[in-house]
RNA sequence: GCCCGCAUAGCUCAGGUGGUAGAGCACUCCCUUGGUAAGGGAGAGGUCACUGGUUCGAGUCCAGUUGUGGGCACCA
């Protein structure tokens, strides 16, 4: 005699167990069609489990984020019976949801092209036409791993072995298809077909590389067909902010096969760079740091020293000379070791912090490789702190803060943070290990910040966090990273004195804002599409004249703006003054001033932004002030304030 | 590094089943001096990524190499 509360806290009373279905049926026949499954008490289900008691019921729509979930994990199976059926001997293994849609990775050595993903879509379609019901069954451990293994389906049976002891194993099965999976699910395949099966790759099982490399199919699916649409539209806009298409079009730099993963900075790019650069010196020399440089080419004894060679030495790049072996250097820190080493520090002196913009060369796996986002030679805002034990605490709280304003000047405002613990593969004491850990997440907490924990994703030396910015298709980029290293600086030799006179080592704080400055410009590139605000823009403002007449004026105004320390260009062509405007607007530049014969006898420009906003005529001071007060804001908006 | 694609003019891209290359934009020259997103005309420009093979003949078919794209693994 199950009473069903419903979620706006209504009641049904039935006089016998329910389906969640029944449920939706005994409300409406049009939620019943629309009807995927339940939640019941807190716990998804599928539309046919049955309520023998008193229980709160959410139906679950595909309006619902769990309903599109739902169609996506059963999509999923629907693609999985299509290749059951196409190619006999595959062997499915696991099929989860990801973000806007689901994967499904198959053992079928001979490969998938994508021809054959082709193939396999009009086969989904045909089993959505059918609309096939889909049924759950309870199995017994052994007899579901057993009837998986005479299947031939032994990736399954591996799964059903390793999951935890007690837990329910349920089979889902529709027409001749069965699979082991948690559910839940819709109630037939007629619910599924608005998908697009995108892209075919290798994926390691369990995410191994010893393991066999899998065939993933990946797909897309959605409650319906403009929502399927809104999504690719959604993809080719992000395509349109790609950095390696805009920096095509932009002229920022090039990559060629001479030199795999290393910029080609172009003269506009590399205003980007320095502007960058510069920015991020200026603050560095405020929050106390001092910036220092060392050599590129060091000996590998001291790469050896620090514990990089070990675990690192297929990944640099090597050289020699005189019988002497050496390393490009792939980071700076036993430079900065170095550089502390010269003289005797009092525990006065600290913290200290060395900051360098380094060039880096790290010889990254070909596949490894993207665009900007992964090279081979970079530099970071790379910075190294200096401390005693007692500092680390004030030092990392000190840091967040800067890197929180930093990240503002930029416009970013959302932040993933993460904290990597110790590793399998570690060098120091635990005791150390844990003191470093609680360390950082206290930084952490008294800012107030959110984060996740990443367990065992720590350097070797240290436990690190990690701050990540998204590209517009949702691609996470580490950029900031906070690192307490207690094993460095004793390894290569590093000592302070005391206030009892007693030589100490001090801890090293590894630490960086942006990380590479080649990714951050590839997300400042996406992030803004090209259209950098003022204060990056390559060029800030272009001088256009109407015609001849006014040439003597437009190098006048150019002239003096340029003085003024502003990046401005010429275009005196012989062109007419729309075709000029439709090329800096697609130029991407922030400000067009227009000289004609008026402008002349005012002594005046007109101002147009490249989003087609008319700022009328005003003299080239005016404009300076305009433009000044554009630069000084940086990425913040209008009402953001510095803080 | 591994899996699946891709590589044609400076850029974006066409080039069924093999018969020695095309468009638009950009570029050069000429005309046009034009007031806020493309004025007109003419011209030049390619060892079809590289190496080898099949063929009378390869941009096209096959193999390898390099680079690159999407994933996986890696990321001090």
């Amino acid at each position: 005699m199950p009473a069903i509360t419903l979620p706006d806290g209504s009641q049904r009373q039935f006089d016998r167990a329910v389906t969640v279905m029944d449920v939706a049926t005994d409300i409406g026949p049009g939620l019943a069609k629309a009807t995927l499954a339940g939640e019941v008490d807190g716990v998804l289900r599928d539309a046919s489990h049955l309520i023998e008691n008193d229980a709160d019921l959410r139906i679950i729509t595909s309006k619902d984020p769990e309903g599109l979930d739902v169609i996506r994990h059963s999509t999923a199976h629907l693609l999985a019976q299509a290749v059951e059926r196409l190619y006999p001997e595959c062997q499915v293994t696991i099929g989860p949801v990801i973000e806007n849609g689901f994967f499904y990775d198959f053992s079928y050595p001979p490969g998938f092209s994508m021809e054959d993903l082709d193939r396999i879509a009009a086969e989904m379609r045909r089993i959505v036409k059918d609309a096939l019901p889909v049924t759950r069954e309870v199995w017994h451990r052994g007899e579901a791993a057993q009837f998986f293994r005479q299947e031939g389906e032994f990736y399954k049976a591996e799964i059903i072995e390793d999951l935890p002891q007690g837990e329910e194993i349920t089979l889902y099965r529709q027409g001749e298809f069965v699979d082991l999976c948690r559910g839940p699910h819709v109630p037939d395949t007629g619910r599924l077909g608005e998908f697009k099966l995108t892209k075919l790759a290798g994926a390691y099982w369990r995410g191994n590389s010893d393991n066999e490399m899998l065939q993933r199919i990946y797909g897309t699916a959605w409650a319906n067909k403009k929502d399927l649409k809104d999504y690719l539209h959604r993809l080719e806009e992000a395509e349109k902010r790609d950095h390696r298409r805009v920096g095509k079009q932009l002229d920022l730099f090039h990559f060629q096969e001479e030199a795999p993963g290393m910029v080609f900075w172009h003269d506009n790019g590399w205003r980007i760079y320095t502007e960058v650069q510069n920015y991020i010196r200026t603050q560095l020399r405020r929050a106390g740091y001092q910036e220092v440089n060392t050599p590129q080419v060091v000996d590998i004894k001291l790469w050896e020293k620090s514990g990089h060679a070990d675990k690192f030495i297929d990944d640099m790049f090597l050289t020699d000379s005189e019988s002497r072996n050496y390393a490009i250097k792939p980071m700076n820190c036993p430079c900065h070791v170095q550089i502390y080493n010269q003289g005797l520090h009092s525990y006065r002196d600290l913290p200290m912090r060395l900051a360098e913009f380094g060039s880096c060369h790290r010889n990254e796996p070909s596949g490894a490789l993207h665009g900007l986002m992964r090279v081979r030679a970079f530099a970071q805002d790379d910075a190294h702190i200096f401390c005693t034990p007692d500092q680390v605490q004030q030092e990392s709280a000190d840091f967040i803060a800067l890197l929180y304003r930093i990240y503002a000047d930029f416009g970013f405002n959302e932040v993933l943070v993460k904290l990597s613990t110790r590793p399998e593969n570690r060098i120091g004491a635990d005791e150390l290990w844990d003191q470093a850990e609680a360390m950082l997440a206290a930084s952490l907490d008294e800012a107030n910040i959110e984060w996740e924990e990443n367990p065992g994703e720590g350097a070797f030396y240290g436990p690190k966090i990690e701050f990540s910015l998204t590209d517009t298709i949702g691609r996470v980029w580490q950029c900031g990273t906070l690192q307490v290293d207690f094993n460095m600086p004793g390894r290569l030799d590093a000592t302070y004195i005391d206030d009892d006179s007693a030589r100490q080592t001090p801890v090293m704080l590894h630490r960086a804002i942006l990380g590479s400055l080649e990714r951050f410009i590839g997300i400042l590139i996406e992030n803004y599409g090209g259209a950098f605000p003022a204060w990056l823009a390559p060029v800030q403002a272009v001088v256009l004249n109407i015609s001849e007449k006014q040439n003597e004026y437009c190098e006048k105004v150019a002239e003096s703006l340029e003085n003024q320390g502003f990046r401005v260009d010429l275009d005196l062509r012989n062109e007419k003054i729309g075709f000029k405007i439709r090329q800096h607007t697609m130029g991407k530049v922030p400000y067009l001033l227009v000289v004609g014969d008026r402008e002349v006898e005012n002594s005046t420009i007109a101002v147009r932004t490249r989003s087609g906003e008319d700022l009328g005529s005003m003299s080239v001071n005016d404009f300076a002030k305009h433009l000044a007060g554009d630069v000084g804001r940086r990425g913040r908006t209008e009402n953001q304030q510095e803080d």
